[in-house]
DNA sequence: CCATGAACTGAACTTAAGTTCAGTCCATGG
DNA sequence: CCATGGACTGAACTTAAGTTCAGTTCATGG
């Protein structure tokens, strides 16, 4: 006699699910360390108890999981859009560039999550993580090698360069983030590019 | 009626001493996560019971803390070696990055526990840690600083440049110690120093 | 070679986190 | 408005790590 869950129920659920993903996140920007970030927390912060946050998730490395999965996701969309309004490779390298810095600071919480928090995993979602940093750097790799085909930018190990700069942006809006951005951010962005730019050596 | 210590107890004490923070080194290397180093495993691989662990540090961060120290004062010595060699600014930075490059890639350990592993700590270390990368990027700093005085590189916000400096090294460093070296690494490296003498604009 | 005190030991204590599950509450459908 | 079964609860279980300490071993100096 297995009754049928309302379209209200459905909704409760989802809004639950919603709210124990909401409450990890910010127990994420608040704890330095993402060990410290427990099960326990993360269901007192969303209005559970403890055992319902396993109804919602496997287990917590699932969270996170999906955690992970989706700040990569909005990041990747928003880059993708970005790219979209361009044709120049310049440009579209430029703008990848340029979401991943607003995104990151305009949503802090993403930058610490993502490049503070995650990177401390181990195990499978570490991986995930060096997975995310290792496909930005095959995306900027792809942009250079067909600027170098082009002709736009002189012969280089485009291994080595792509991953240079993505370093370059990594260490800087960590920094920002850290320690406050720059008076001047328009000027300390723009600084960032150029340096880059040159680094790549633009004709 | 204490009795002194011989010099042959001194050296026990000292070889055990040695011992423990070299075993702890050997699991930090193993280990993908820095949380997962137990005093206990520590204590096992130096022979030492769990106890005897607490004779000579007084508890587990104080002996990751000297770790990190022994290595960074390593590194800052390579470093001040090889910049007296010079007197051209150009080629200080440039011995200070090569050996950055050398000493991590020669001894992965290095490389392995100083960037990898010890950024995974919160609290009082992980503190320590990004002291030491600040550090470096105050060294840097201090170098463009000159070169701009000099007119050898065109003005510029040396804080960003020199965090983006230090960026590419800790990246490209750790994706070579993450996967392997490339096959030619003198041209590797060459790449990414004058991705960097690009960057900041060498004239 | 013995008395003393320091070094060493590892089992026990403490703490904290992930996970489970018997009992309770609540939505469904008759 | 009940009987049923799914949702929810939180105390209890499990595991694992840091730390302590009573008992044991060892080194010293007389």
């Amino acid at each position: 006699m297995a009754y049928n869950k309302t379209e209200k129920v459905l909704e409760k659920q989802a809004l639950r699910r919603k709210r124990i993903i909401k409450a990890a996140k910010e127990i994420l920007l608040e704890k330095e360390e993402i060990g410290k970030v427990s099960v326990r927390s993360i269901a007192k912060r969303a209005g559970i108890a403890t055992g319902t946050f396993y109804l919602y998730f496997a287990d917590k490395e699932s969270l996170l999981d999906m955690i992970v999965k989706e700040i990569y996701e909005e990041l990747l969309d928003k880059i993708k859009e970005a790219r979209s309004t361009y044709t120049n490779n310049f440009d579209k390298l430029q703008a990848s560039m340029e979401v991943c810095i607003r995104l990151f600071l305009k949503e802090k919480y993403l930058a610490k999550i993502l490049l503070e928090q995650f990177p401390q995993l181990n195990s499978t979602l570490n991986t995930k993580y060096a997975d995310i940093e290792a496909d930005l750097i095959r995306l900027t790799k792809i942009d250079l090698d067909e600027l170098i085909e082009e002709g736009a930018i002189p012969q280089q190990d485009t291994q080595v360069t792509a991953t240079a700069f993505v370093g370059t942006f990594r260490q800087v809006i960590l920094s920002w983030v850290g320690k406050g951005e720059p008076e001047d951010l328009e000027l300390a962005y723009q600084t960032l590019m150029e340096y880059n730019m040159r680094g790549i050596g633009r004709k």
